[in-house]
DNA sequence: TTAAACTGTAGACTATAGTCCACAGTCAAG
DNA sequence: CTTGACTGTGGACTATAGTCTACAGTTTAA
């Protein structure tokens, strides 16, 4: 698909998708298109996209969510790089639900005390 | 306390406390220093900046958190808002939460992936 | 009493993550 | 066969969240 259906499909602007892509966070094939080329995108790029907008909104930035989908590019690294890029990000998602928990925590508290209070 | 004090004990640069200061995110008396005045922070402030840590490292922008924290600051709006706010808050954790589930399930399922195939 | 370590303000500078604009080639419908 | 919606590139611009520098007053330990 070119880049004006993946805008739609995920809801990010066409900019931002070139955006990415030119950091390597995404990547496409060429469709010839006269002396042109247009972007040709393959449909996991809507669910990788989808997963880098999960990522941001929990805090990582494109850096950390880079250097994670170029670990399951076949190829980028040997094996047990992969494994131990995946098991790192896997750490920190679960230290993240921690912190959840105690802002949850937190956050609950603050109400009942002004609940308790009306 | 005086800023340096309270540098060292959230770890947080001087210049970050100045800048979460100027932009509402939290308050210093004054002490009087000759001609100038000094920021004095009371020991609250330790752990008001550990939240705004623990915020920002969830995904939180600092505007989200100054609508929080000024939620519980009494006088700042009527309780009923209060209440919202910080529901509205508590919502969007909870929200974070089953992201993180599908991100930890995500991640978990590219590894027994990658797993298998050694 | 003076040097080091602290405090303050103002303003320039940085990185990250986009967004916007101008200009130009491509394609499909009328 | 031209007009409108698409595509591309390059570069300027923006917001957020700081960081750094210069300059100056304050405090304290030697």
């Amino acid at each position: 698909m070119l880049i004006g259906e993946l805008s739609k499909q995920t809801g990010l602007s066409k900019d931002t998708i070139r955006f990415y892509e030119k950091n390597g966070l995404i990547r496409s094939g060429d469709r010839k298109a006269g002396s042109r080329l247009y972007r040709e995108y393959s449909a996991e790029v809507v669910e990788r996209l989808a997963m880098i907008r999960q990522g941001k909104a929990l805090g990582f930035t494109l850096n950390e969510i880079r250097e994670l989908t170029t670990a399951w590019e076949s190829g980028a690294m040997p094996r047990h790089e992969q494994v131990r890029v995946i098991q790192d990000k896997l750490t920190e998602v679960r230290q993240k639900m921690t912190r959840l928990r105690e802002m949850e925590a937190y956050l609950a508290e603050k109400l009942s005390k002004l609940e308790a209070k009306s």
